[in-house]
DNA sequence: TAAACTTACTTTGCCTTTCGAGGCATGTCA
DNA sequence: TGACATGCCTCGAAAGGCAAAGTAAGTTTA
């Protein structure tokens, strides 16, 4: 029984790159970030909570992020913020989102026929 | 027994986008839409047949694009050429992509903290 | 004060897209 | 003859992303 192996989609782990972005900018709890990517990206990204929490998860596990509890108002919020690794780890993604972008930027900037 | 409904994920419809938009530079066929993707992206995206013939075959479906048989060195070549249909899911589709885009570079370059 | 909404975190289960790999057939080059 | 390129197609799996719902506590409103 051999494992088959696939990479990953070639346009995924967006919402990684976006949530060490905005962490690496300032401290954030997952309910903020929800917010945040809305309204910096003009409504145009709506990652809801099933996507923002379990990215925060995995990001935590492999040491990316850490994480403080603080009490606020009775409630319990979870602070991330990005680790030297997390750092690495955006520059990483940054850079192939670039790549990515440029390579569809340059299809899309192909003359046209017609 | 209710149908659970799910959006396609926000990033996706890029391969379509790529295949549409050289198609409507130029008629081409699978196998050479493969390697014009490559060349053109300077292997920034790779796309193999497993993406590209299902991404031809349901557009044709949909209406999107127009197929001729053609026999060259004792080999059949399907061209494909984007319809007026097409064009419209194209226009559409690059919308979305400068939306998507606009979007992630928003949240890139807000300004950094350290 | 009860209803309704917001904050805040978490998880489940599904669905779609994408992916690698393989199969088939013909042609060419060494 | 073997190896490699051309050209089409499809299967099975993985992962990523998604809506929805559950929990719990605070706040607003009627």
């Amino acid at each position: 029984m051999t494992i088959r192996q696939t990479n990953p989609p070639f346009m995924s782990g967006v919402p990684e790159l976006l949530v060490l972005r905005l962490l690496a900018r300032q401290e954030m709890y997952g309910y903020e970030l929800v917010k945040a990517v809305r309204v910096v990206t003009s409504e145009a990204i709506r990652l809801g909570e099933g996507v923002i929490y379990p990215v925060l998860h995995g990001l935590e596990r492999n040491g990316s992020l850490s994480a403080r509890r603080k009490a606020v108002n009775g409630r319990t919020r979870v602070y991330y913020s990005v680790t030297p690794t997390g750092q690495q780890r955006l520059d990483r993604l940054a850079g192939e989102w670039e790549r990515i972008k440029n390579g569809i930027q340059s299809v899309l900037e192909s003359p046209q026929n017609a």
